[in-house]
RNA sequence: GGGCUUGUAGCUCAGUUGGUUAGAGCGCGUCACUGAUAAUGACGAGGUCAAUGGUUCGAAUCCAUUCAGGCCCA
C-alpha cells in the first residue's frame, strides 16, 4: 500500500538501484592536494612536459612574456607568489590558443643584500680577503637561492625552462650589459661627476642606504653668522636703512663641514626678518620669522650676549634670493657665496637659513646642481681634510676639527650661540661609527629631463600598452622629474665598471674599450676582472683612445700603456644590470626570442625599478620600446587593507599556505582577486577560495561520473530543441565567449567568476538537477540520455580546457579521467599540451524561450519551499508542476512541448497543463494522488500501468523490461 | 609633504554615456534530500554605494574637500 515516504526502509519492493545509470568514476572527490601536486610534479619533470609543450604546433607564432628577474635572496614570499602565478596563468592561456611561447626565468644575482648577508659572515675576516675570493661567497650564496627559488615557483607549478635560466652572474648576461654601456658611451650619455654618497671614515668605504643605522649621536650644533657682503646686490627696503654689518645666520649640527661651504638656501615661501642688535655692537642678523625668537634667546645666551631685536617688515625666501647679495665664506674670507632657494628648508629648528655644502649631504648636492655650485669635498677616504682647505684644519680628522672650527669662529666674531645636541645620526652597520656625506666620483647616464636619452624614452612610452593605463602617467611623472642617473657603486658584487686609469691620471672608458672588455668578460666572467692584467684584458701593449683627463676634460688619440693601468673598482648598479636583459637575454643568451618583448609583467613598484632602467638603456641605443606592453599587479594587503609584514604579524608564509592548501587552491586566489588593485589575503580568504576549488572539483567529478558509458565518437546527439540541453549548450556558449574575452583582457578575476558561477549556477543548480531523472533513469542508449551526455562531455571539456591555465594540476588530473573515458584514448598526454576548442557551440545553441521558464522555475521553488515548510513536503518527487498557460493554441503548445523539461528542472515527479489567463505554474502535493515509482521515485499516474510492474511508472517499467531481455540475450 | 592609485552587502566582484526599489556568487541562517553524499538542492536575512559639501529635475556614477588604505619618492 502507499506510504508516505518515497524510500521506507522497510519496504518489501525490489531494489532497482541496481538498474540505474548511477555515476561512476575514480576521479576522487578529496583533492589531497599536497600529497597529489608534488607526485604529477615529478611525472610532469621525469616526462620533461616543457619541452613537450615547445614541440607541439604553434599555429600563432611566437609571443614573448619576459621574465623579471627576481632577486636571488631568500624563500619566496607571497609577492612571488602573484608575480610568478600571473605570468604562468598568461604564458599557459597563450600556449593553449596556439601560440609559441617560451617561458624563460631570471634572477638577479648581484648586488648588495648578498653582499652584505656574506660579509657578515664572514666578520672580520673580510678584509684580509681579496675581492675574488668575496665573489667566490656570493656567487655560491646566490645559486643557493636561485636554486631554493627554483624549486618553489616549480611547485607552484609554474612551466618554463627552469634547466636553463637566465642569470645575472653568467659570463654571457654580463657581456649584454657591458655592450649596452658600450653604446650609450658611443652616444656619450655617460659621465663622470663628483656626488656625496654615505661614508665609512672608518671602513674607508662607500655605504648604501641598506648598510645604514640610525641611532644616537651627539653633535656639536652651532648659529654662525655669514657676513654678507654689502657691496653686491640691493639691501631691502622691507629691513629699513641698511646697517653697517649684517648677515646671514645659519644653524648646523655638522660644523665639519663649514669648509666646504658653497651657499646658504632660503624657503622661497618663508617669510624672513632682520634682527638689529641693541647696543650696534653686532652685525644685523637675517633669519626666519618663525625662529625669530629662538634666535634672539640662542644669541642672548651665547658668547657674544647679543641682544637683537627687529628691525623693518618681513619679506619672502624668494625675495630675500631676489636681493642677490652676496655672503663671505667664514673660513676663507676672498671667497663669495650667494643665498640660494631650496625647498626642503623647514622651520622646525635652526635659522631657516641652512649652511649648504654641495659635497657634503645629498639634497645640498641637489641644490649645488641646480644653482651650478662646486661639488667640494675637501674630505680624504680616511677622513682627514685634504691640503685644499685653511690652513689650520689640513690633515686634520674631521671628527675632531669641529672645536677648532668653532674655536675659530668665536675668535672672528661669527660664531652666535653653541649647544651640545643629541639628535638619530646614521651609523656604519658594520663598525657602529657615524658616517659622513663625502663627495666622490661618480658615473653617471645622462638621464635627466633635458637629456635626448629621456626624449626618446618618453616617445617610448607612447607606443607600449600600459595595463592598467595609470601606469602611463605614473612613470612619466617620474620620468620627468629624474635626475641623472648614477651607475656607479663602490662595491664587489656586481659587473665591473671596465675603467682605468694610468699613471697621469687619465682615464679610459670609451665605447670601444667597453666592448673590448665586454668580449673578454664573455668568455672568462666578471671575475676575470679582479685577477687578470689590463692588458691581457685589453689584448694590447698601448691602446690609443679618448681619455677623461684629471681636469675633467677629454682628450682624443691618447695612449694609454697598458702594462701600467690601474683597473677601477667600481661595478655597476644592478638596476643597470637588469635593465639591460633585453640585450642580454633577448637578444644575447636566447636571440630567438628577439628585442621588443610582447609583455613585462611586475609588481607597480617596477614603475620606478626595471621597467624603467629597461626604458631607459633602450632609449639609449635603439629606435623601438624594449616591451609592447606592460602590466602591473598590486601588493598583497592583509584582510583589513593593511600591508603585511613579518612585525605586523600578519603576514602570510608561501610555504604555509602551500602546506594547507595545495598550489592549485593559491593559483585560484591569485585569479580570484583584481590584481590592479591592492591583493587582499588572509588565512579566512584562502579558506573561501578552497571552498570554491571544492565546487570546481566536485562539477568536474559530477560530469565524469556521469559519462561512464559515453563514447564521444558512437553517442553523440545533438540534443532536442525544447530540451534544456539546448539551454545548456547556449549558456556555455555564451561563457567560453565571455570566458576567452576575459583571458585575452588579462582580466584573470571574471575568468574565475565565469567559471565558478557558471559551475554553481548553470550547471549544478539548474542543469545537473534537470537531468538527473533522464541520466539514472532512462535506457542507457536512449537519445535523450545521450544528448545529455554529450552535453556533459562538452561542459567537461570546455571547463578543463578553460581553468587549465589556473588550475594546472587539477585540470591535469581530470584530464587524466577523460582519457579513460570511451574513445579518448588519442587524446594528448597531458592537457597542457591540448589546444582550445575552437568551435562554439552557438548553432545549436537557444536560450529563448528559457528565460521565462526560468521564472516560473523560480515561482515553483517558492511554492515548494512553502509547501515543506506547511505540510512538510519533503521531497519535489512527490509533487506535480501544475503549468497554467494561456489558452491559445500556441501558448498551448509551447507549454506540451517545454513541460517535461520544466517538471525535470524543478526536480517534480509529474506535470499536467491547464488553461489560464497568463502563465504561471502551481506546485500540488501528489502524496495522496499518485503512487510512487519504486525506480525512479516519481510520483506519476501512469505507475502499475504495467501490470507486470506495479510498482513502476510505464517508462520505468519499459526500461527494466529491456534490461531484462538484454541479461537473457547475453546469458 | 609630492606623484600615481583604491574605497559598492561578512568576503570576492558586477554596476554601460548620471535615470524606477543598487546586483551576482560565495559565506551566513533556516529547511529539505540521502541514487553527485565529508556531496547536493531550496528559501531567507544582509548595503547611509568611506564621509561631507556642491552641480543637476535626478548622483554609487560628475566636481571639491576630508578620512582610511597601497606603491614610489622626499
Amino acid at each position: 500500500m502507499e506510504s508516505q515516504s518515497t524510500a521506507p526502509p522497510d519496504a518489501p519492493a525490489k531494489d532497482y538501484k541496481s538498474t540505474l545509470n548511477l555515476p561512476q568514476t575514480h576521479f576522487p572527490m578529496k583533492a589531497n592536494l599536497t600529497q597529489r601536486e608534488p607526485a604529477m610534479l615529478t611525472q610532469w619533470q621525469d616526462e620533461n612536459l616543457y619541452q613537450q609543450i615547445r614541440a607541439c604546433e604553434h599555429p600563432r607564432g611566437k609571443w614573448v612574456l619576459h621574465d623579471g628577474p627576481p632577486y636571488a635572496n631568500g624563500d619566496i614570499h607571497m609577492g612571488h607568489l602573484i608575480n610568478k602565478v600571473l605570468k604562468d596563468i598568461i604564458v599557459k592561456y597563450r600556449t593553449m590558443a596556439g601560440f609559441d611561447c617560451e617561458y624563460v626565468p631570471g634572477w638577479d644575482c648581484h648586488g648588495l643584500p648578498i653582499e652584505s648577508a656574506v660579509q657578515k659572515e664572514l666578520g672580520p675576516k673580510l678584509k684580509a680577503m681579496p675581492p675574488s675570493e668575496v665573489r667566490k661567497l656570493c656567487r655560491d650564496y646566490a645559486m643557493k637561492f636561485v636554486g631554493q627559488q627554483s624549486k618553489s615557483f616549480q611547485r607552484l607549478g609554474v612551466l618554463g625552462d627552469f634547466e636553463h635560466p637566465y642569470l645575472t652572474l653568467s659570463p654571457a648576461y654580463e657581456k649584454g650589459v657591458l655592450e649596452v654601456l658600450a653604446d650609450l658611451l658611443q652616444r656619450d650619455l655617460v659621465f663622470r661627476q663628483r656626488r656625496p654618497v654615505h661614508w665609512c671614515t672608518y671602513d674607508q668605504t662607500a655605504l648604501a642606504e641598506a648598510e645604514l643605522e640610525y641611532g644616537p649621536h651627539k653633535s656639536t650644533s652651532v648659529f654662525v653668522a655669514f657676513t654678507m657682503d654689502l657691496s653686491t646686490g640691493t639691501w631691502p627696503a622691507q629691513f629699513g636703512p641698511r646697517p653697517p654689518a649684517a648677515g646671514y645666520l645659519i644653524w648646523t649640527t655638522t660644523p665639519w663641514t663649514l669648509p666646504a661651504n658653497r651657499a646658504v638656501a632660503a624657503g622661497p615661501k618663508n617669510m624672513y626678518v632682520c634682527l638689529a642688535d641693541a647696543r650696534g655692537e653686532f652685525p644685523s642678523l637675517i633669519v626666519a620669522q618663525e625662529r625669530m625668537e629662538a634666535t634672539i634667546q640662542a644669541a642672548a645666551h651665547g658668547p657674544l650676549r647679543a641682544e637683537y631685536r627687529l628691525v623693518g617688515e618681513p619679506i619672502s625666501g624668494e625675495e630675500l634670493a631676489d636681493c642677490a647679495i652676496q655672503y663671505q665664506h667664514p673660513l676663507e674670507t676672498a671667497r663669495r657665496c650667494p643665498l640660494v632657494c631650496a625647498d626642503y628648508v623647514t622651520l622646525e629648528d635652526g635659522t631657516g637659513l641652512v649652511h649648504t655644502a654641495p659635497g657634503h649631504g645629498a639634497e645640498d648636492y641637489a641644490t649645488g646642481k641646480q644653482y651650478g655650485l662646486e661639488i667640494y669635498s675637501p674630505v680624504l677616504p680616511d677622513g682627514r681634510y685634504d691640503q685644499s682647505v685653511a690652513e689650520f684644519l689640513r690633515g686634520e680628522l674631521i671628527w675632531d676639527a669641529g672645536v677648532k672650527i668653532i674655536e675659530h669662529l668665536k675668535n672672528s666674531r661669527l660664531l652666535i650661540a653653541e649647544n651640545i645636541i643629541e639628535h638619530s645620526y646614521p651609523h656604519c652597520w658594520r663598525c657602529r661609527r657615524a658616517i659622513i656625506f663625502r663627495a666622490t666620483e661618480q658615473w653617471f647616464v645622462r638621464a635627466s629631463h633635458e637629456s635626448p636619452l629621456v626624449r626618446q624614452a618618453e616617445n617610448f612610452i607612447d607606443q607600449v600598452q600600459w595595463i592598467p593605463a595609470w601606469g602611463k602617467s605614473r612613470i612619466s611623472g617620474m620620468l620627468a622629474t629624474r635626475p641623472d642617473w648614477c651607475i656607479s657603486r663602490q662595491r664587489s658584487w656586481g659587473v665591473p665598471i671596465p675603467a682605468f686609469t694610468d699613471p697621469d691620471g687619465h682615464i679610459l672608458l670609451t665605447a670601444r674599450s667597453t666592448a673590448r672588455v665586454a668580449e673578454y668578460i664573455g668568455l672568462h666572467g666578471a671575475d676575470s676582472w679582479y685577477t687578470d692584467l689590463p692588458e691581457k684584458i685589453l689584448g694590447t701593449d698601448c691602446w690609443r683612445d679618448d681619455a677623461l683627463t684629471p681636469g675633467a676634460g677629454t682628450k682624443a688619440g691618447h695612449e694609454f700603456i697598458t702594462a701600467s693601468l690601474r683597473k677601477g673598482s667600481d661595478i655597476l648598479d644592478v638596476w643597470f644590470e637588469s635593465g639591460a636583459s633585453h640585450r642580454a637575454v633577448l637578444e644575447g643568451t636566447h636571440p630567438h626570442l628577439g628585442y621588443g618583448a610582447d609583455l613585462y609583467l611586475e609588481g607597480s613598484d617596477q614603475h620606478r625599478g626595471w621597467f624603467q632602467s629597461t626604458l631607459l638603456e633602450a632609449a639609449g641605443y635603439r629606435d623601438t620600446p624594449p616591451f609592447k606592453a606592460v602590466l602591473t599587479h598590486g601588493f598583497i594587503v592583509d584582510g583589513q587593507g593593511r600591508k603585511m609584514s613579518k612585525s605586523a604579524g600578519n603576514d602570510i608564509k608561501v610555504s604555509d599556505a602551500l602546506k594547507e592548501h595545495g598550489a592549485d587552491v593559491l593559483r585560484l586566489w591569485v585569479a580570484s582577486v583584481d590584481y590592479q588593485n591592492d591583493m587582499p589575503c588572509s588565512k579566512e580568504l584562502l579558506a573561501r577560495i578552497g571552498e570554491a576549488y571544492r565546487k570546481i572539483r566536485n562539477t568536474f567529478r559530477y560530469l565524469l561520473g556521469n559519462l561512464y558509458d559515453f563514447d564521444p565518437e558512437r553517442h553523440a546527439v545533438s540534443p532536442a530543441p525544447q530540451s534544456i540541453d539546448t539551454w545548456m549548450l547556449g549558456r556555455l556558449d555564451q561563457m567560453e565567449r565571455d570566458t576567452h574575452a576575459a583571458y585575452e583582457k588579462y582580466d584573470f578575476h571574471r575568468v574565475f567568476r565565469n567559471i565558478y558561477e557558471f559551475c554553481n549556477v548553470d550547471i549544478s543548480a539548474l542543469y545537473a538537477k534537470a537531468i538527473k531523472d533522464r541520466l539514472y533513469c532512462e535506457w542507457p542508449d536512449s537519445p535523450r540520455r545521450r544528448a545529455s551526455q554529450h552535453i556533459c562531455f562538452l561542459l567537461l571539456r570546455a571547463l578543463v580546457e578553460l581553468s587549465t591555465p589556473i588550475l594546472v594540476f587539477t585540470a591535469d588530473e581530470v584530464w587524466q579521467s577523460v582519457r579513460q573515458l570511451r574513445g579518448m584514448d588519442k587524446a594528448p598526454a597531458s592537457v597542457h599540451c591540448v589546444s582550445f576548442s575552437t568551435h562554439m557551440h552557438a548553432e545549436n545553441a537557444a536560450l529563448e524561450p528559457w528565460p521565462q521558464w526560468m521564472e516560473l522555475i523560480e515561482s515553483g521553488n517558492k511554492q515548494l519551499d512553502e509547501l515543506k515548510r506547511t505540510i512538510g513536503l519533503g521531497n519535489p518527487l512527490d509533487s506535480e508542476a501544475v503549468i497554467v498557460a494561456p489558452p491559445d493554441e500556441a501558448s498551448q503548445s509551447l507549454a506540451r512541448l517545454y513541460g517535461a523539461e520544466i517538471e525535470d528542472a524543478l526536480g517534480a515527479g509529474f506535470h499536467r497543463i491547464e488553461t489560464g489567463s497568463q502563465w504561471q505554474i502551481r506546485m500540488v502535493d501528489t502524496r495522496g494522488l499518485y503512487p510512487s515509482c519504486a525506480r525512479s521515485w516519481k510520483r506519476r499516474p501512469d505507475v502499475g500501468s504495467d501490470p507486470e510492474f506495479p510498482e513502476l511508472s510505464a517508462r520505468d517499467a519499459a526500461v527494466v523490461k529491456r534490461l531484462r531481455q538484454r541479461v537473457a540475450a547475453s546469458a
